[in-house]
DNA sequence: GCCGGTAGCCAC
DNA sequence: AAACGTGGCTACCGGC
């Protein structure tokens, strides 16, 4: 194993190499939705036991950027520190494991989560192969074009400033060139005037400079975050990039990605989307990407067992199109673009907990409208208006919402016995309690896909691997000549992961590199 | 120089 | 006043 990747004690406790206790503690202390003082409060006293000088894993390793990794202290530091962790997280086992029994999340914890830590570790190992002759010839194309919208803007307004910072910006725009600042004048929590890109948006009219700003800040943020720091990540030893995924890092189930963050590459603008084309195969390879389509309303129909929604996924219709016919009461051979545009936002608002002030704000209706919009949504998927109303009732009465495996999340918040919460901490809980079932039960289908996935592959002789995971697709580097049978297998295990009452569906592409895509039957 | 908070923005 | 969920990264900025 490449001694440069990092966090190399916690991909040994992955590939099960190390002690159970370690690559429990990794996990399962802050894996439980509700970890709670007794934790902590066992790991002091059980370091308090121990008969030697303890030090905290920060003193050993310090912070920040000077974070060593365990390999870089000396063993006679280390030993104590492994001693106790090992021993502490023994005595926290069957503690833990007990409050898992009494939860069912048992298996949830055995057969899926900790089996998913060694399969994490391959992709982790693996990586994914960069381009960066071609990252850092589009910085340098990016420096060139920033430097001239730099110029034009500093000319504009008459003077030089620094563009990043939000508060010299707002300076200029608000103060020095007078405009008003939209929306009977957004602040930010701060007080501050903001200059978000939407506000910005309705500013534009106003004076071209702010296009110009716009079109700055999209650029700057490709450079700094992408084709600046991606060839940084690059391991030498093994000429890719490693991320890392985190299984405790969301409230929801779903993985986090970090150094660097692989699940948030760009796609949505063209500019944006020539990044992918620095992710790229290994020679006689091609990156196979298999995502699901609309995994998360099909969890709503599933959920919410709504029968229109229901078989309008099972005759497989064009959800946005068919919600729009319904919505709007026409047959689905006349709705209009514009109709469906409208229905896609709610459709899509629904998964988040939307209110209909939320849908004025991503479409052109009214409140009136939208209000009217909602109501009829609702008439058409009475299922979907009644597991909405179930899930608000079930967080706050029962406390916790879960997932179709038993994942949980807690709202202390909502318990009717709760003091001093706000309409607005109120209302947010709720959007979270909807929310986090549905983005929850994706994250546990395709962890069932993704365990499943290396054994068949394997049981198929087909030497793919996979090597990304974005929340609702699977990247999987494949040889040339498997490419058919390889796209088969992946969306049979993708599709069959888990049976709802109805179909899931998949859309596989394939090319040399991650922007320029083609299906694969 | 480090650290944490803030603003902003990329993805699903 | 805020008003649509889940994350991570970068730059700025003020405090130490």
């Amino acid at each position: 194993m490449g001694h440069n990747l990092k966090y190399d004690y916690v991909v040994l406790a992955r590939l099960g190499v190390m002690p159970s206790p370690l690559s429990f503690d990794t996990m399962l202390a802050e894996w439980l939705c509700d970890p709670s003082s007794r934790n902590l409060g066992l790991k002091s006293l059980a370091w308090a036991r121990l008969d030697v000088e303890m030090t905290t894993i920060q003193e050993l390793i310090g912070s920040g950027r000077n974070q060593l990794s365990m390999a870089e202290v000396p063993i006679a530091q280390v030993a104590p520190y492994a001693v106790a962790d090992a021993q502490i997280c023994l005595s926290l086992m069957p503690i833990l494991k007990d409050e898992l029994q009494s939860k069912n999340q048992l298996g949830l914890f055995d057969e899926l989560e900790m089996p998913l830590v060694s399969v994490l570790a391959q992709m982790e190992i693996a990586g994914v192969r960069l381009d960066t002759g071609f990252l850092k010839e589009l910085s340098r194309e990016l420096e060139r074009r920033l430097a001239e919208i730099e110029k034009e803007i500093f000319k504009q307004v008459g003077h030089s400033f620094n563009i990043n910072s939000t508060q010299q910006l707002a300076a200029v725009l608000f103060d020095e060139l007078g405009l008003k600042p939209p929306g009977g004048a957004r602040r930010t929590s701060s007080g501050h005037y903001s200059t978000a890109a939407d506000v910005l948006e309705e500013l534009r009219e106003l004076n071209p400079v702010v296009d110009r700003i716009l079109e700055q800040r999209e650029l700057a943020k490709l450079k700094s975050t992408y084709t600046d720091a991606l060839p940084q990540q690059v391991n030498p030893d093994t000429q890719r990039v490693h991320t890392s995924y985190s299984q405790t890092g969301s409230v929801t189930g779903r993985l986090a990605s970090s150094d660097p963050n692989l699940q948030n590459i760009p796609i949505r603008t063209d500019l944006g989307r020539q990044i992918r084309r620095a992710f790229i195969a290994a020679p006689g390879h091609v990156l196979l990407s298999v995502d699901y389509s609309q995994i998360e309303l099909r969890i709503v129909a599933h959920t919410a067992n709504d029968k229109a929604m229901i078989q309008a996924f099972k005759q497989d219709q064009d959800i946005h199109a068919t919600t729009a016919a319904a919505v709007f009461g026409v047959p689905a051979d006349v709705v209009s673009p514009e109709m469906r545009r409208r229905a896609k936002a709610v459709n899509f608002g629904l998964i988040y907990g939307m209110s209909p002030f939320g849908l004025t704000r991503t479409t052109d209706l009214t409140l009136a409208e939208a209000q009217n919009f909602v109501d009829a949504y609702f008439e058409r998927f009475p299922g979907v208006r009644n597991y909405l109303e179930e899930i608000r009732r079930v967080a706050a009465q029962q406390g916790y919402v879960e997932t179709l495996l038993g994942r949980r999340r807690y709202f202390p918040l909502l318990d009717p016995g709760a003091t001093a919460v706000s309409a607005v901490a109120r209302a947010r809980a709720e959007r979270e309690a909807i929310n986090s079932p549905i983005q929850g039960t994706a994250a546990d289908i395709i962890k069932l896909a993704m365990l499943h996935l290396p054994d068949e592959l394997t049981r198929s002789g087909l030497a793919a691997r996979m090597l990304l995971q974005v929340h609702d697709e699977l990247v999987l580097e494949c040889p040339v000549k498997e490419l058919k049978p390889t796209s088969a297998l992946v969306q049979r295990v993708m599709r069959d992961a888990f049976k709802l009452k109805v179909p899931l569906k998949t859309d596989a592409k394939s090319g040399a590199d991650w922007a320029v895509m083609e299906p694969v039957a």
